[in-house]
Formats: structure tokens, sequence, C-alpha cells
DNA sequence: CTATTTGTTTATCC
DNA sequence: AGGATAAACAAATA
């Protein structure tokens, strides 16, 4: 599930303990989360360090210890991050957990598994933090760079495109539907079949989506407003509020797609 | 029992 | 070489 303004959501989650000390750590090393940990003092390493910062870049989440010591998590498909205290009880999926001075823990949990945590200890930024693309919501992100990128992958269907990280970091499944549908746009469309003044419209709504993502499902996971499609998109017979027709799910590159057939007729 | 899942990586084909 | 596509990953839920 989580895309940028839940992945942004939990960032919140655990960014009120910064300055914490850490006095604990367990992980279920065996989960395949921590494929890619290679540091054999993980996750003892973090004993005595402090929490100091909480960063994110699209979908990948950053949290820097004691200035050296880099902890990167994904949140996969059902990664969710808790900040809980002596009276919590759930330990189901709690696979990497922090103690803190003052009886908290910072806590990942992850049933399905395909989260990842990262670890580095070192002055520098690691690779993986420091070459993620720029924010959707920065002014870095430009038409330009965008129309360039579209350019380079005339053959890609938008759906499918939207949700690759390269070109839109934080996009996820529901966010790309949403986009289409605000931008009228089919999801099975190619990309070289989109005129220029559709592009722009396209760009906008990107924009737009993150934006309202973010005031919405960032600022204490708020229900997003029926206007937006989110609200209709999983239900069976979900009705479009643009047309009041039936939605209509499909997939389209192997990830479920819904649209309003009515609505979307830019093809 | 079967089908489905809001993500990413890898293999394979073009 | 680089892009497009499908499968794999794991486990819960309907």
């Amino acid at each position: 599930m989580p895309e940028l303004a839940e992945v942004e959501y939990f960032k919140r989650v655990w960014e009120p303990a910064e300055g914490s000390k850490v006095i604990g750590a367990s992980a279920n090393l065996d989960k395949r989360i921590f494929r890619d940990i290679d540091n054999d003092e993980f996750p003892n390493c973090l004993i005595g360090t402090h929490f100091e910062q909480s960063l994110r870049s699209g979908k990948q989440l950053c949290f820097l210890f004691s200035s050296t010591h880099w902890l990167g998590l994904h949140m996969g498909m059902t990664g969710r991050l808790k900040l809980s205290d002596d009276r919590s009880e759930d330990f189901k999926y709690d696979y990497l957990t922090l103690f803190l001075e003052g009886h908290r823990r910072l806590v990942f949990q992850d049933p399905r598994l395909f989260g990842k945590v990262l670890y580095h200890n070192s002055r520098k930024a690691p690779k993986w933090w420091s070459c993620l693309p720029g924010e959707l919501t920065s002014d870095s992100f430009t038409y330009e760079q965008m129309d360039a990128y579209l350019s380079r992958r005339p053959k890609s269907v938008i759906k499918s495109l939207l949700l690759d990280q390269g070109g839109f970091p934080g996009i996820g499944n529901w966010m790309a539907d949403e986009i289409l549908w605000r931008s009228r746009i089919a999801p099975f469309v190619r990309v070289g079949d989109i005129g220029t003044q559709k592009r722009k419209e396209l760009f906008q709504k990107i924009k737009e989506v993150c934006f309202d993502a973010l005031a919405v499902i960032a600022d204490g996971w708020k229900r997003p407003p029926n206007e937006w499609l989110f609200n209709h998109r999983w239900k069976d017979k979900g009705i479009c509020p643009k047309t009041n027709k039936e939605l209509v799910r499909e997939k389209i590159g192997g990830r479920t797609a819904c649209w309003s057939p009515t609505w979307q007729t830019y093809r």
C-alpha cells in the first residue's frame, strides 16, 4: 500500500522520537526484509546511538543515528512503522525493534515481507540514499524533464510508466489511477500517443495529486474526499464521481487499474 | 481451494 | 544497449 503520502505519514510516526538514545535492538534477521544487510553487527551496532533525523525520498525512508548510522527502510506492500510504548501488546510482524530511553520503541512491521531494511555506517551518505531521483513536489521536477522522460519511452503504456520509480518517485497504483482519472487519460494509452497539451495537463495533475495526497494522508491519514477517485476505486461496482457511471477494473501491466471509460476519453 | 493484493527486482525477449 | 513484459517474492484475506 504505502505510496508517497503513506510513507511520509510513517516517517512522521517515528519523527517525534528524535533525540532519544537507542538502548536496545532486536531483529528477525532470517526474514526476507533483511536480505541486503551485510553488516554482522546489525542491529546491535545501533545500540548507544542517538536518533537524529528522519528523511524520505519517494517511497524510500532513511533514519540517521549519531551522524554515521544510516538506516534505510522501504515499506514494500505491507510495511508500517509504529512508535510503541510499554503498554503495546501486538508484536506480530514486528521484525525490527529499536528500544529507546523513556520506554518507547521504534518498530518496523511487515507481514508480507516485500519491504527492505538497509544499513550503512559512515560519515558520507550511502549510495542507496544519495542516488535517488528528485521529489515530484520539488521545483526541480519540471515539465521539460517529464516530457524528455516520456519521449524516451513512446511505446510504454502510460499507467505502467507512472509506476516507474526512476521517473515518478513515490507514485504507486492508487496515485497513478488518480492522476490518469484527473487527466482524463485512459490507462492503456501509449505514451507516444499523448500530445503536448495532454502532457502539460498530465504534468499538472501529477503535481496536484502529490500535494493533495500529502495534505490529506501524510497529515494524520485523514479520509480523502469523495470527489477523488480514491474512495471509489476498490469497491465493486464503484461509481465515477464525475459521470455517475460504473468504474471499470482491469489488469494493465500486471497491476489492477481502475478507470472511468466515459470520463477518460483520451485514447 | 482459488484468486487477489496500493511494490520492487530479476529474467527474458525484443 | 536499453526498453518492454512477465514472473517471482510471501502471506494474509475474501
